[in-house]
DNA sequence: TGGATGATCGCA
DNA sequence: GCGATCATCCAG
């Protein structure tokens, strides 16, 4: 088993956590209906010296939830049809946060097969948008926070050894590119494919 | 490879 | 107000 999340595990610094993020369990509950993934591939993002960070420049409404205390969740709607969901870490203040990229199906899978409208396993959950499509993530959880919500929570599930875990550029991004801030668990069927560099 | 589709923000 | 931009997905 991983280690227990707390408070102090989120507040550390964002690119400390993204790793260990990797093989947590990321479930959600929405009227009793159940589904959980573990976590397979995340991305960084600081406000401080990240362009492609929401938190980059000025604190404003849209991004305000980057700003709180780690642990937190950060929901944000994108091209006028996905929702993306984030963990924000480090102190209040520092505008930080880590996306989740794709989870390995753990719990409800036909609940999330009905949402997404596709019956391949791996179609389910390996890319940022298709993650709250099939756990029902929207703005309802924004804010909220991951260790005492009991709409979306995170638990500790499988410890991931660090001959395991690749690194990479991340993905879809046209500022910041270089950083190389993408981690994932090499080899699992669920890692999106395109990188910029394996 | 490009179109869908809406929230956000800088600038007027 | 207006228009450019955007951490995506899927059909063709």
């Amino acid at each position: 088993m991983a280690a227990k999340l707390t408070q102090s595990f989120f507040n550390r610094p964002t690119l400390t956590v993204a790793p260990k993020l990797l093989g947590a369990k990321l479930a959600t509950c929405r009227n009793g209906v159940c589904t959980s993934g573990m976590i397979v591939e995340v991305e960084a993002y600081r406000g401080d010296i990240d362009q492609a960070a929401h938190s980059y420049g000025p604190r404003t409404p849209r991004n305000e939830v980057m700003f709180l205390e780690g642990g937190r969740c950060y929901v944000y709607f994108i091209y006028g049809m996905h929702h993306c969901v984030n963990v924000v870490t480090e102190p209040e203040g520092s505008g930080a946060a880590v996306l989740i990229r794709a989870l390995e199906p753990i719990e409800g899978i036909e609940i999330m097969k009905r949402r997404r409208g596709v019956k391949n396993l791996r179609e389910l959950t390996n890319g940022p948008g298709k993650i709250c499509q099939a756990l029902g993530i929207d703005k309802k959880m924004l804010g909220q926070h991951f260790l005492s919500s009991t709409a979306i929570r995170l638990e500790s599930y499988r410890r991931i050894p660090g001959a395991m875990i690749g690194q990479s550029t991340r993905i879809g991004i046209s500022k910041s590119k270089h950083l190389p801030w993408r981690f994932y668990i090499k080899g699992n069927a669920w890692v999106s494919r395109k990188s910029g560099y394996p």
